[in-house]
DNA sequence: TTTACTGCAAACCCTTTGCAATTCG
DNA sequence: CGAATTGCAAAGGGTTTGCAGTAAA
């Protein structure tokens, strides 16, 4: 688990190397993510920061191209299932998969390294140079049944 | 590998068992999945339809439909990636995973029974009842390195 | 000063829905 | 006949884009 002052601080070297400029609002866009134990959707996000920082008057289509922005760089990821659109986290968690309630909405995350060699193995056998994978388990979660 | 006159009979099945009807339409979607080997968009099966079968004036909706209630009755299954929205597939192939080139969209299917296991005991340790589940490897596939 | 970035609103795409007409049982 | 299904067009939800104004370098 890495710090969030280091993330930001990756976030504003990326920005300068890029020669693109630093806005308070990629970075309040990205520590909600940092802060947030959950995966958020860019309206949840929106509406986090509407509430935590009303001063903020963040739009929502610059939510939306922050998210592009810090997923294009590697600061976060998606996953998209069910209706709900793309749902994003922090990247700086340690790798793992995601085991989803298809009742609640609920997530839980887990890691399996031999489905990790796995995943390699069979990348290589079909002559795939790999560069990332995404499972999901569906099922009813242990409340939901 | 099941044949497709069989899927057709077990969807006419399903339909009497369920007091609906049995309508052209619904046969003409299974039936272009069915005979598919990719995986197939909600448009890209509206267009093929269009094409092949110019004399049934079919809509957009109703595609949609028939969809909606082919993969409810598990005749067919989607996987959602990209920016393309959900992709349709017939559900009479073996069950299998997916290898997603991320420049040129090809799709290779693959399976691996130790995956599967840990997947099962993964969701039993967290006591999620699993229904489904779905992976995909992203990569780069060996014609467009 | 220059250029990227923003907020807003309109546009956009894909999917769903309301409805009158149609077809199946 | 009665109910499910259809095609059409309009509505919907989520995301993107054009633009004039704003702010970072």
């Amino acid at each position: 688990m890495v710090k969030s002052e280091e993330v930001i601080e990756e976030l504003k070297k990326i920005v300068k190397q890029k020669g693109l400029k630093y806005t308070e609002q990629r970075e309040i866009v990205l520590n909600v993510l940092l802060h947030a134990d959950d995966h958020l959707t860019a309206e949840e996000i929106y509406n986090l920061i509407k509430t935590k920082r009303p001063d903020s008057n963040i739009g929502i289509a610059t939510v939306y191209r922050a998210l592009g922005f810090l997923e294009e760089v590697n600061l976060i990821t998606s996953i998209a299932f069910g209706a709900d659109g793309k749902k994003y986290e922090s990247n700086t968690k340690d790798h793992h998969d995601h085991l989803i309630c298809t009742n609640c909405g609920k997530i839980v995350e887990f890691m399996d390294d031999e489905i990790e060699k796995r995943q390699d193995r069979i990348a290589k056998k079909n002559k795939f140079r790999i560069t990332s994978h995404s499972m999901q388990i569906y099922g009813i979660c242990a409340s939901c049944q």
